[in-house]
DNA sequence: CTTAGCACTCTCGACGTAAGAGTGCTAGCA
DNA sequence: TGCTAGCACTCTTACGTCGAGAGTGCTAAG
């Protein structure tokens, strides 16, 4: 879209000043800034009114910005903003998750984005490569108990208890760990169908039952891993947005979040960029069309990436929604890597601004 | 409280009413049912109203009932409800839930009661009784990988995948075997301090500085396993009721809800109850003084036990959601002790009714 | 003790009005 | 030609009035 630098500017103040005030703003509430009087500034909105990038509640309100306003803010006026001292502080402090249980850390990572905008967020982890079990154990508690462990191919262990009918013969143990470890190590899940399982059982002379749960076991905790999972935090927070004032919106909006096949519906980010904003009618789903979704991919390692959004209204502090998501994503990935003191300090990369 | 029992009717009307149309109910509207004039009624309201059973909005309205009068009517005239046949089959097929994630189960426990009261509800689990290590084992993957199980007293399984600086000697391993499996087991997590530590650290001879991070390991997973969880489901239904329809008690309670050491405070029935129910003003947190509680306890056998709750509008369907309440509680406990085609099934013990 | 009747009170929605905000347009000025 | 002061116009919002309707409390009669 190719307007004037002073239609830019005068855009840039009425995005900025509505996000402040959630009123329409009129001529003379930006007039000042611009040092321009109102009368020009209202020539200049007429014009862009009718280029779609404003438009008016009603005949004697000010101006709010449309879906496309507000795209021309965010890819040419915004100034990338600065997180507060305290703020990144306060994410550096709450990153250092324990790591090792990928659940709580993918949901503390979105409640913490909740937290620090104000606006629900969610989170969300898919496996992108397929697992395979890499390694069988079987350790034995007494006679009627026995413990599974299976190592999988992205560096997870899963166990499961399992108790018995007859004692266990000592010899059995063995042949069980060497079949298992022969037939079904590096075997994705779709390949672990019941002629194999059975196979198996045969090859074992399993008199204990006991293999055909080790195999689902083990199915299980494949497609355990592979699921991608969603966390929603922070819901409540769009009832404090005057947008959502009204009963229905919110909870249309907060009924299609509870849904995770719908939060796994979200926009993803393309590979080149940082954080993917979609504004108002840009989304797909009809339940968003008056909402905004900014979200950012963060990578785990082990084949595990993700994503951690926010949603709220077009009238979204889109610069410091972008800014504390990047660099929760990016702390994500620093973590892993251990270099949990080196956090990336975000700064001005993208200004825009003079 | 000693009321006639012409008053109990009337109120037993009063409260259905109101729970059904979430109107004012005047003494027309119930005086056909009872088969009495609307001015008897008007006189028997006038004597409730002033007991405080009953309250006007304002002069002109019908009437409401009190959290006394609620109280009454939860006490003494309420009838058992009788859950439908389809929503005992959808209960019944939701509860067959995969038992080994505890939280898992848990937290669908929640869903289910929330989808089907429509109110959100909640679910927390905690041990009740100490938990200790039961055994150590150590699985070599490889040279330099090696994965910790834990074998808890409840049952519960731990592992950890951990990565050594150095190869492990096979020798170090057994030693490691016998130290942890001598000095931690049947070790509550209070008695595992730094002397304990470091005297394991030096009885193995440890120079891959591994003890101290499989020690702190098995604290943390006892930790983890000891501590209280808290999950909410539904909270965007309380949208849903007209007594939300006011945005800042909407967020009120779920900001409330949202905090789970909030959650953890909520109340707990009597031993020799089965569901408890707290209505309005009879709630200790201010948040809650204008919502209703009723919640369940449920065991799952091996010391862990938990409550299930729903926090709803005083105007509440008390008897529809004690019944689900119930039957879920109960269903949780057959399900563990493997009886899940068994499922009590609730009928009308406790009516009050003729 | 019950009930029909009635005056009274209060809410709620409809309506009209005035104030205020912001616009678009016109005309004058650099 | 572009900017701006001024003004008439439009539309929303708040406010007050008014009448209808609902429900009550009281009284008096059965």
């Amino acid at each position: 879209m190719n307007i004037s630098e002073r239609k830019k500017q005068i855009l840039k103040s009425i995005v900025e000043n509505y996000i402040e005030t959630a009123e329409p703003v009129g001529s003379r509430a930006i007039s000042e800034g611009l040092g321009l009087s109102s009368a020009t500034i209202r020539n200049e909105m007429a014009e862009m009114t009718s280029l779609g990038l404003l438009e008016q509640p009603h005949t004697s309100a000010g101006r709010i910005p449309t879906s496309l306003g507000y795209r021309i803010y965010v890819n040419e006026l915004m100034r990338s903003h600065m997180l507060t001292i305290s703020e990144t502080e306060e994410i550096n402090k709450s990153l250092k998750i324990r790591m090792e249980q990928l659940d709580k850390a993918i949901s503390d990572a979105g409640r913490l984005v909740s937290e620090l905008t104000n606006y629900p967020a969610y989170a969300l982890a898919a496996v992108n490569t397929p697992v395979t079990v890499r390694r069988f154990d079987f350790i034995q508690v007494d006679p009627r108990t026995l413990i599974v462990v299976l190592m999988l191919s992205n560096s997870t262990v899963k166990n499961r208890l399992m108790n018995l009918t007859r004692p266990l013969d000592e010899g059995f143990l063995l042949k069980l760990g060497a079949v298992f470890n022969a037939n079904f190590t590096n075997c994705p899940e779709s390949e672990m169908d019941s002629t194999l399982i059975s196979s198996v059982e045969r090859a074992t002379g399993d008199i204990y039952g006991i293999s055909a749960s080790i195999a689902s076991f083990a199915i299980r905790a494949l497609s355990e891993t592979e699921n991608k999972k969603a966390f929603v935090a922070g819901a409540s927070h769009i009832l404090e947005h005057p947008e959502y004032r009204d009963w229905e919106k919110a909870h249309r909006l907060m009924n299609y979040l509870s849904e995770s096949e719908n939060v796994f519906r979200l926009p993803v980010p393309e590979d080149n960029s940082d954080v993917k904003i979609l504004i108002g009618s840009e989304n797909v789903a009809e339940e968003l069309k008056d909402s905004s979704v900014v979200v950012a991919k963060y990578e785990l390692g082990a084949g595990v990436e993700g994503l951690l959004g926010v949603v709220g209204p077009t009238r979204m502090d889109y610069a410091k929604v972008a800014a504390s998501l990047s660099y929760i994503a990016k702390g994500m990935k620093a973590l892993v890597d251990g270099k949990e003191n080196h956090l990336p300090v975000l700064g001005n990369e993208k200004s825009a601004d003079e």
